[in-house]
DNA sequence: ATCAATCATCGTAATATTGCGATATAACAA
DNA sequence: TTGTTATATCGCAATATTACGATGATTGAT
């Protein structure tokens, strides 16, 4: 199938696993540290930063840009990119919960 | 090709989109939020809890288990599933230094 | 208007993931 | 031993992901 069965899970649950394919990818989870480490819109010198081809870069921001992690706008003849502050925030308020998650019980069974 | 170029990325970035494909499924999530809400040794009750098929499951298990996430002990006919605390803690570290990258910088450009 | 630069999209090939029926395996029970 | 229960593995079909060459679109420069 190659189809995850979304339905029987809670929006939550889904939404993490949204997010976590965000980061399912080096490529991907190295852009955004390039971004937060510029920490300024960066014009597109992504291509050179990460060994990857041009249309390959641009398909991995697009995926990040249709999850809301980061924004892009139209400088001249290229395109800036920089982090969503606001929507990593509330990701990774999200994210951190369900990492946490070990800290609500004590006991140890194994 | 969907082959990711792992070669070309540093330690790291590979174990972090490591781990983030661990949870990059709604399956795999609710299996570990179902783990530590027990907080115990679960049985095998995961195929009823979960709305998937027995094979379905025991696969996700398996890639759990894999990244050490997870432990399963037999204990008679069935098998014992837990959640590895220590590797979670471990895992934990990464993924929260990487989320955490918001608070490093404090400028703002876009 | 033409050209160069930058980025997006299309199309395609290779590989990965998801899901499950069928079947194998292992432990216990009678 | 035979049967039952619980889990793992195999094999396959459907879909998704990754990568990139070729091409299109947009902007600025001359």
């Amino acid at each position: 199938m190659g189809l995850a069965k979304t339905e029987i899970f809670s929006d939550s649950q889904n939404a993490i696993a949204k997010f976590a394919k965000a980061f399912a990818h080096p490529a991907r989870v190295s852009i955004l540290q390039h971004l937060f480490k510029i920490d300024s819109c960066v014009c597109g010198d992504l291509v050179n930063e990460i060994g990857l081809a041009q249309p390959t870069i641009s398909q991995h921001l697009k995926e990040l840009k249709h999850l809301g992690l980061i924004k892009g706008s139209v400088e001249g003849t290229s395109v800036c990119y920089c982090i969503d502050k606001e929507n990593w925030t509330e990701m990774k308020k999200l994210m951190t919960n369900f990492l946490d998650q070990d800290l609500s019980n004590s006991t140890d069974c194994c």
